[in-house]
DNA sequence: TATTGTTATACTCTATAACTATA
DNA sequence: TATAGTTATAGAGTATAACAATA
């Protein structure tokens, strides 16, 4: 019947813990000089060139704010779009070679930072977490679709 | 060398986790009718009546930005204020009878949405998980600092 | 002069809709 | 008519500074 306080629920606990570590690593990736949204879209034009919709699609974000990211990356030089000659509707995004190094800065970065967030636990501990994040629910799609 | 994915990494399946865990949880509460801001306050409020600045500070909230939320609440009757006949500069908050219960409703829905977050992990797994995030180095002084 | 609470302002982020060019 | 990308606009959220009352 009592009320428990945030800090006694495991809900808050893994929220609150992942917003700090998310704090984290943003303020890691920053001494880079790259906003957290600049890492974040070249780490995933690592893999291989895509479409702007499909980038979009799986960052989960809008196209449309997607645009502005890449004109800064592209004016940075560190992505480049060309218009995909099969369907020239669509843009073809790939990272560049400036954009590989710069990527490599912000690995390094986040390696720091991972270090001094989870050096309290050992290897085993760390892939413990990890299997144990990877079975908590977080099924989007039930409870955000409804707001 | 070759620059790690997002998600192998760590740091960002906690950040991410937590960010889905959180906003599970705020899908929950929003389910009782009152903005995640106002049950988060409401949480803070049962221990005990509070000054405004000891509530902001414990809430790592601007004070001024509380004042709206207190007034919200207020005039929906969950909480009241009242000037420190000691001193009057300051204003005495506390939950009412209603807001106690309001509180129930959150607790409720905050423990359906634990359930489901964590009901693939046992009981033991879900304090090992809690031990493991309580020693992740979450040393926000110590790099929000110099933003 | 310092502190508590309040108000006002500006800035970032995000969500949405309208627009273009291609298909 | 539908799709990929772009632009423009509005809303929520947050951070900051100035202000009134009290100490």
């Amino acid at each position: 019947m009592a009320a428990a306080h945030p800090n006694d629920r495991l809900g808050f606990l893994l929220s609150f813990r992942g917003e700090l570590t998310g704090a984290r690593i943003r303020a890691a990736v920053a001494v880079t000089g790259l906003h957290p949204r600049h890492a974040m879209t070249l780490m995933q034009l690592a893999p291989g060139a895509t479409s702007q919709r499909e980038l979009a699609a799986t960052m989960e974000i809008d196209p449309s704010q997607l645009v502005a990211v890449l004109n800064e990356l592209e004016s940075a030089g560190l992505c480049e779009r060309r218009r995909d000659p099969a369907d020239r509707r669509r843009h073809i995004v790939e990272i560049t070679p400036a954009g590989k190094e710069a990527l490599g800065h912000i690995d390094q970065a986040v390696s720091e930072a991972e270090r001094e967030l989870f050096g309290n636990l050992t290897e085993a501990e760390q892939e413990l977490l990890r299997g144990l994040l990877d079975r908590v629910v977080v099924d989007r799609a039930a409870h955000e679709c409804g707001e």
